[in-house]
RNA sequence: GGCGCCGUACCCAAGUGGUUAAGGGAAGGGUCUGCAAAACCCUCAUCCGGCGGUUCGAAUCCGCCCGGCGCCUCCA
């Protein structure tokens, strides 16, 4: 039996609560995606995770998804809703970094690492969302709504562009706790703005006439407010009110506060019934920040030979809500267990292509209760890893039960044509689940030659010939010298009786 | 000052009132193997940071203490 209900900690009522859905079956669900002025990195791809897993979990529950994430290729200020003079465009001071140089404008910078993201995305193995909206092509209805919360007296002009006033919300800080007396009383030295009635006034629209990517509005040539963009796509995409938001948990203030109060006055209605934020990962015990240059990209460890479901696989073993410590061991475990999966899908296929399917060779009755036990057993660890997903993502325990599986499979010294479809169904239904045993976007197996320059797959192929021809003629000595060869290229072999495969040993 | 998280074996980590405290890694032993590796099997916390309390019963609830950490307008 599925689990009936999907529950997820809530941000905003500060509990585990079932995801209630404003049409049964059918999951509304926004994402915040990244500001593509650089690559996104793996703390990034921790919280895109944990939304893919939620789609996952309830697709696994039998729900209808319809997802969007989106893309912020627009540069937004660094010090958001500081005076604008000391604010600095991130595109624009990308574009200006060394890395930057190769661009000519900031429009080039933004579609790179828009692809550079779509990228790493496909080789993580995240579901495609129904809609990644990108914020320069909503414009349009980002002005509309700020045209529409001036019109209500939500927002005012002032000389250098258009603020929210927090004031008209009294509900404003209702997700954060940043209430609006509570940021009166803040610690932080603030950059005052004179012309913001109130220092927590966000912005909605920037007049600036020489920004690098500007658009024309009732107020002039400028740009969008970073909060509105989110605000104006999650409604164009998924109505006025969504069954639930995600981010990361620096999200939660100020920009999730601000979607809401923005959303709230100009429908009226709740903007998210359910708030979930991604825990921010560490990285051998120390923060990563861009500013602190200590954070892996994907392709960053992809390059030293990690497989990237290996990388996935790491970064889901703490459930989302916890601070995570992610380590290159943990990577190597993970590497392990992948390879576990792939192991059970050669087995899988061994099993099953050696014997017609339409054949039962159940003439033995002592094998036949084996098979049962078998399937039963990969039936109830399946429903296992659900039913802790459904329990607010606990994704240490659906991969404890995806593993147990992986043994029981592994266990058998050869499958029943009966159990090969046992083991085949559950490495379908956990690979739908947690994704984790085989990429949709790419053909399994050690990462591409391109990737790693030291190892052609087809002269290792060639020493593996040669050194079984040393076997077979019990020349050792020879066969332990290509062995160990390829050990210092990096190249781990394994016989069995079906002959010898071999792998990437990472991170060298 | 505000919001929030964590302290479980050598390491990572699940567990949220009641059978023998999941799972993984490492380590030790074994099977297999020409030898290895891989794979498989076995072993590996009478105990859950400390002290009180509630309860028939707590790692799990409450209080206090000790220790670690995140966010609070660059960040996912």
């Amino acid at each position: 039996m599925p689990p009936s209900e999907f529950k997820l900690y809530d941000t905003l009522s500060r509990q585990v609560k079932p995801i209630e859905t404003a049409e049964p079956g059918h999951l509304r669900f926004y994402t915040c995606g990244p500001t593509v002025y650089s690559y996104a990195h793996i703390g990034n791809f921790r919280s895109f995770l944990a939304a893919d897993l939620v789609v996952r979990t309830a697709r696994a529950l039998g729900w209808r998804v319809t997802w969007v994430s989106n893309i912020t290729d627009v540069g937004h200020l660094t010090q958001d809703d500081v005076a604008d003079a000391g604010g600095e465009d991130r595109m624009e001071k990308a574009l200006h970094s060394k890395e930057g140089e190769q661009f000519a404008n900031v429009w080039d910078l933004a579609e790179y690492y828009t692809q550079a993201y779509l990228e790493d995305w496909q080789r993580l193995n995240l579901t495609e969302p129904e809609v990644r909206p990108r914020a320069t092509q909503h414009v349009r209805e980002q002005i509309l709504m700020a045209q529409a919360l001036v019109e209500k007296g939500n927002a005012y002009e002032t000389p250098t562009g258009v603020y929210f006033d927090v004031e008209s919300q009294p509900d404003y800080g209702k997700l954060s706790g940043n209430t609006r007396d509570k940021l009166q009383e803040a610690v932080r030295d603030v950059v005052l703005d004179e012309n913001k009635r109130r220092q927590a006034d966000f912005a909605l629209w920037k007049k600036d006439d020489k920004h690098l990517m500007q658009w024309f509005s009732p107020w002039g040539w400028g740009f969008p407010g970073w909060h509105i963009e989110c605000s104006a796509m999650a409604r164009a995409y998924l109505g006025d009110t969504i069954d639930l938001h995600s981010g990361g948990e620096d999200n939660a203030f100020p920009h999730h506060e601000c979607e809401i109060a923005q959303s709230e006055a100009f429908t009226g209605k709740p903007f998210s019934n359910h708030w979930m934020h991604v825990r921010f990962l560490q990285v051998e015990g120390e923060k990563m920040a861009k500013r602190a240059g200590n954070f892996f990209t994907v392709r960053d460890l992809l390059e030293k030979g990690f497989d990237p479901l290996a990388l996935r696989f790491a970064l889901m073993s703490v459930p989302y809500g916890k601070p995570m410590n992610f380590t290159l061991q943990l990577l190597r475990d993970a590497q392990g267990h992948v390879e576990r999966f792939r192991e059970c899908e050669r087995r899988v296929a061994v099993a099953g292509g050696s014997t017609p399917p339409s054949v039962s060779p159940g003439t033995n009755p002592f094998e036949d209760t084996e098979r049962v036990a078998l399937g039963d057993e990969l039936q109830r660890l399946y429903e296992g890893a659900l039913d802790a997903m459904a329990n607010d993502l606990n994704t240490s325990v659906a991969i404890a039960k995806s593993l147990e599986g992986a043994k029981a499979i592994l266990r058998e010294p050869s499958l029943t044509p009966a159990q090969a479809r046992a083991a085949a169904t559950y490495l379908d239904q956990v690979n739908g689940l947690l994704g984790v045993v085989r990429s949709e976007h790419e053909p399994s197996g050690p990462p591409p030659a391109a990737e790693t320059p030291t190892v052609d797959g087809r002269t290792v192929d060639a020493w593996v010939g040669l050194r079984d021809e040393a076997k077979r003629a019990k020349d050792y000595a020879a066969a332990d010298a290509i062995r160990a060869r390829l050990a210092e290229a990096g190249v781990e072999l394994r016989d069995s009786p079906e002959g010898t495969t071999w792998a990437l040993r990472p991170g060298g």
